[in-house]
RNA sequence: GGGCCAUUAGCUCAGACGGUUAGAGCGCAGUCCUGAUAAGACUGAGGUCCGUGGUUCGAGUCCACGAUGGCCCA
């Protein structure tokens, strides 16, 4: 006996208990262990989840993706390893403790003191990530979680800093000084990485015109547009493109250069007086805005060329300060130019600006208008929208400004990292064309960072010499030490501890501390393809497990970021990739197609989608999806894959346990082989080893969507099919496990018949319970669980099970294609039914069809009893075409035919009357010309139109036809309305509480019935376990009921019959 | 300026290898079923597959150019 099951379930009931049950039983661990001594190894490493926040119905996705394929592998009997992995340094720790804690500033870190700051950060990692643990259970995410690493580890840190160190031996750092995007309130510079990542927004700036008096032109004067204001402060050049024109106009008072396609900038009428290029341009003197600032003292002001130069914005002519602006940075050493730089750490300006020292930078800009306006130098103000970037954490305004950062060189290994992306598999495949191109762009990596919690760069600089070492481990910093290491002793390897330690300069014997910063984050997700594969202590195991087989994450973003450090890493320590193949997917937005955002209020929390919708629904939801499209994702969505797929399948299993319990089946009963069962047995067998085999192969190729989608097909053809034509054989009499009971006899081939249906469906289900476990890992182990539980060999889970193996023998394409057509027919003639309205349970006389391509004919044949079945007609004819089902009326096109034959028309028309319809409307059909009584006409100069042939109603399409006859003969409607009685009373059977399997007695009385029981008796008594059909009153207590249908009326009683 | 992606029904999306007359769900209209019922089945209406050229016996699918939208880089 299975335990019985209802066909109304709690699935997310079931769910808690499915993980109540793992964990009684430790099935988790025993799923991870089941391969140990596997020979085929899967090695995945896990990209770190950022352990800052409870887990999104985002994450959600990809790691269903994870555990999903991990899943798969595992039950192909692959050793893996299932470390889940933790983020946890950086700034993005630091902002949510800075905000918990009310700062607004480096300084009140350093206040509160740094170290008790750390552990702060420290203690908030490990708060999310206990959190984002459990509900990674709920996701049912089997992932060994007493093994999680942490990038904030010591052995993580410890193997970044010999990664560094290996980047010093081969000449790759280096201190460079450069204009980098700063955060004001982070008080830290921002890598490339960052900004690009989620960084810019739409903001107004505004949009300054300004004019640079010209010291060798009297009177005339550049005009330059700038929206950051702030920067004039520090102006030393103007740069003009050398091969655009440039015009001076007379404008009011002023006399203006600018580029002549901006001409229109100028304010009210002009003139020109005068264009040339702009290399004539260059090595012009001005004088600058703010010439008086003691920081300007000495400053040149000078036109200088640059091919960047845009007549798109502005005014052709760009403001340059060195100090203040990336390229700008650039084009001033190129030219030699002065570098002013006006910010200090948190936006201020600094000494020697005169009444702009210690102003903000966010607060300049009126004092800087007036300031212009009493230097006759401003000219106009406007409003300018554009996209500009905000630091990604705190989404603070970036400026840009001259720091001293450390970097690693990207150009000498640039060709390799390039070269190792191309060995890489990507998925999608057009993976790789996006990291080879930010590889081809890539600049210098910024890995510095002026704060706190993060790795600690193992850099120590020289007080004497200004020199630099790296120290490339732990021991290595021990046995350098000439100061702090018993303060530092027994900490982890993080600011403020490690600051104490200081070594002795290798050259000039000067002490060395370390340098302030911290590490890019990067850096700590990069390392760990070696990091978490004990690189430095055990290189065996190392060597076993690198490269990952796969990885998987979100493409966007991490092309510049996890991707590429994975690669950097990977080709600095062993010119190698790092894995061999990432899986990527897009971006989760609100079920609209909206950004999902917590204040917009269209975000949905993992643990109300958990609690809701359920995780199997959420899953399978996930896979169906084309991984590189973005998700619209919402309880609507769910609720569809719920309906549409998990509640079909569980009906199917709910339909198979209750007749199996009423039947004693017993799966270890031996069943005919199935090459003996009848074809709709082998038919589904058939579909079901091809679906293994296409499931199979396409979640080996990354791509689940198609597995989920075959994989509805099938349960579609199951449900809707093989369980609706089936279900009269599991209804058969005779119990097949039974004593006897209930008096019927049984035939040996009804016996056979029923054995070879439950056998089938019991199949079917335990295979797909298997199949599907990898993406629906609850409701497949509690089918598995119920279905396996009287067979011997079951396991105790699923998820112990091996992956299902096609059996290619089994599968029957023509007995596939047979079943289609029959589908298709049966489909068309329904419509052809609905059209003549007439219901299915009105019994018609025959059904003809005519079929696409002849050699579908043999087929037909085969299909045909499924087809007489489903329709419920009598007999089934194949005709040749058309005609006989339809008839061709072909009419004159009077309107074309009228100008062009004139007076000849009654002519052609009677030609057209007796010309063949059915060849007139294939010519027609074909386009070629229509060949009547001596004329040729053109194909749309006759009109054609179908009528059905009389007691036909006829359906068409694709080149099929399916035509029902409808005439009704006084037998046809009596058996209709046997039908119509058995279905009357199956109803009252139902009202009045009885089981499935009661027998009863039947009373009527009203008169009507007389010839339908005659005639059709026997079936009414089958169909309804009728024991007897009695004419006349039902005893006191029957339950009646008074039924009317077909212009028929009677009084039914129904009685249990004891027997 | 460069790279990548997308464009198929009102909406959301599928459409390996080029192959007869392009599919699903939702929505809409209608019918049926009620012994699989937080249901289900069926039928119908609804498409110049972004455009233009090209390759081919044959193009939604391949190529080129263009348009629109998105992402990224500069």
């Amino acid at each position: 006996m299975f335990e019985p099951v209802g066909s109304r379930v709690d699935f997310v009931k079931m769910e808690q208990d499915a993980i109540e049950w793992w964990n009684a039983h430790d099935i988790p661990s025993k799923y991870m262990r089941r391969n140990e001594d596997s020979d085929k190894r899967y090695s995945f490493i896990d990209g770190p989840i950022t352990a800052n926040n409870p887990m999104g119905v985002h994450h959600a996705w990809g790691r269903s993706y994870k555990d999903l394929f991990l899943r798969f592998r595992n039950m192909l009997g692959y050793r893996q390893r299932f470390q889940n992995g933790y983020d946890g340094q950086g700034l993005w720790i630091e902002v949510e403790v800075e905000k918990e804690l009310g700062f607004g500033s480096k300084r009140d870190i350093e206040k509160f003191g740094v170290g008790e700051f750390v552990d702060m950060c420290k203690a908030r990692v490990d708060h999310f990530s206990d959190i984002i643990t459990e509900q990674s259970k709920r996701l049912g995410y089997w992932m060994d979680w007493e093994d999680s690493y942490h990038t904030k580890s010591d052995e993580n840190n410890y193997t970044i800093w010999h990664f560094l160190k290996t980047c010093h031996e081969k000449g790759l750092i280096y201190e460079g000084t450069d204009v980098m995007p700063w955060c004001p309130r982070c008080s830290t510079g921002l890598s490339e990485h960052e900004i690009v990542t989620e960084g810019y927004v739409e903001i107004v700036h505004p949009g300054l015109f300004v004019k640079f008096p010209l010291l060798d032109r009297e009177g005339e004067a550049l005009l330059v547009w700038t929206t950051t204001p702030w920067t004039l402060s520090s102006n030393v050049a103007a740069c003009v493109h050398p091969d655009l024109t440039y015009a001076k106009a007379r404008n009011g008072d002023d006399t203006l250069w600018v580029v002549e396609a901006r001409l229109s900038t100028l304010r009210g009428d002009y003139e020109v007086i005068e264009k040339v290029k702009g290399s004539e341009l260059v090595g012009l003197r001005y004088r600058g805005p703010f010439d008086e600032l003691p920081a300007q003292d000495g400053a040149q002001h000078v036109v200088i060329a640059w091919d960047e130069v845009s007549e798109s914005e502005g005014t052709g002519i760009v403001h340059t300060a060195p100090g203040a602006g990336k390229e700008d940075f650039a084009l001033g050493k190129e030219h030699g130019l002065a570098v002013i730089a006006p910010l200090d750490e948190e936006g201020v300006f600094a000494e020697g600006f005169d009444w702009l020292s210690g102003m903000s930078v966010f607060e300049v800009n009126e004092p800087i208008y007036e300031s212009l306006k009493s230097k006759g130098m401003f000219y106009a103000l406007e409003q300018y929208p554009h996209r500009y970037p905000v630091c990604w954490r705190c989404g603070t305004e970036l400026v840009f400004r001259l720091v001293d950062e450390w970097f690693i060189r990207m150009d000498p290994i640039r060709d390799l990292l390039m070269e190792i992306t191309e060995q890489i598999e990507w998925v999608p495949s057009f993976g790789r064309a996006r990291e080879l191109d930010w590889l081809r762009n890539m600049d210098d990596w910024m890995i510095s960072k002026k704060r706190y919690y993060g790795l600690a760069l193992p850099i120590f600089k020289c007080e004497g010499c200004g020199g630099f070492e790296i120290m490339g481990s732990e021991d290595e910093l021990k046995g350098r030490a000439v100061e702090g290491w018993n303060e530092f002793e027994g900490h982890s390897p993080h600011r403020p501890w490690v600051d104490a330690v200081k070594i002795e300069c290798r050259d000039c014997g000067a002490v060395a501390p370390r340098i302030q910063d911290v590490g890019n984050p990067w850096l700590d997700a990069g390392i760990v393809s070696f990091s978490t594969l004990k690189y430095r202590h055990d290189r065996d195991y190392w060597k076993e497990w690198f490269p990952a087989d796969w990885i998987s994450e979100s493409f966007p973003g991490q092309f510049r970021n996890w991707f590429y450090s994975l690669l950097t890493m990977g080709a600095v320590l062993q010119e190698a990739p790092a894995f061999r193949l990432v899986f990527s997917y897009a971006l989760m937005r609100d079920e609209h197609g909206e950004e999902m955002h917590k204040s917009a209020g269209n975000a949905i929390w993992f643990e109300d989608a958990a609690e809701n919708m359920g995780v199997d629904a959420m899953r399978w939801t996930f896979a169906r999806h084309t991984p590189e499209n973005n998700i619209n994702f919402g309880y609507a969505t769910a609720d569809e894959v719920r309906r549409r797929f998990i509640i079909p399948l569980w009906n199917v299993y709910s339909f198979f346990v209750t007749y199996a319990n009423i039947d004693r089946f017993d799966p270890s009963v031996k069943a005919p082989a199935a090459s003996e069962r009848p074809d709709l047995d082998r038919w589904i067998l058939s579909e079901l080893h091809q679906l293994i085999a296409d499931v199979t192969a396409s979640l080996s190729r990354f791509e689940p969507e198609s597995a989920a989608r075959r994989a509805e097909e099938f349960v579609e053809s199951l449900s809707n099919w093989y369980v609706r034509r089936s279900r009269r054989r599991f209804w058969k009499s005779g119990l097949i496990g039974g004593d006897g009971a209930n008096g019927q006899a049984s035939a040996p081939e009804d016996v056979a018949d029923k054995l070879a249906a439950y056998a089938t469906l019991y199949e079917v289900l335990l295979s797909l319970s298997k199949l599907l476990a990898p993406i629906i890992p609850f409701v497949t182990d509690v089918i598995y669980r119920n279905l396996a539980a009287p067979n011997g060999g079951a396991r105790e889970s699923v998820h112990l099970e091996d992956y299902p193996v096609a059996d290619m023998s089994l599968v029957d394409e023509r007995l596939n294609e047979v079943t289609r057509l029959a589908q298709r027919v049966s489909s068309m003639g329904r419509a052809a039914r609905s059209k003549a309205g007439i219901k299915v349970r009105q019994p018609l006389e025959r059904v003809l069809v005519k079929t696409r391509a002849a050699s579908e004919r043999d087929l037909l044949s085969a299909a045909a009893p499924q087809i007489l079945d489903e329709l419920n007609v009598g007999a089934l004819e194949v005709v040749e075409d058309e005609s006989a089902l339809m008839r061709y009326a072909v009419m004159p096109n009077l309107r074309l035919l009228g100008p062009k034959y004139g007076a000849e028309v009654g002519a052609v028309r009677q030609a057209l009357a007796q010309a063949d319809a059915a060849a007139t409307a294939d010519a027609m059909r074909a386009g070629r010309a229509i060949e009547a009584g001596g004329y040729s006409l053109e194909p749309d100069e006759a009109l054609v139109t179908t009528e059905e042939r009389e007691g036909l109603s006829t359906a068409v399409d694709a080149g099929y036809a399916v035509a029902v006859s409808t005439t009704i003969t006084p037998e046809l409607l009596l058996e209709g309305q046997a039908r119509e009685l058995v279905h009357r009373i199956q109803n009252m059977r139902r009202d009045a509480g009885f089981d499935i399997a009661d027998y009863i007695t039947t009373y009527y009385a009203g008169g009507d019935l007389g010839d339908l029981v005659s005639a059709h008796g026997g079936y009414v008594k089958q169909e309804t376990l009728s024991v007897d059909l009695v004419e006349g009153d039902a005893p006191s207590g029957a339950h009646t009921a008074e039924q009317r249908f077909d212009g028929l009326s009677a009084t039914i009683g129904l009685v249990k019959s004891s027997g």
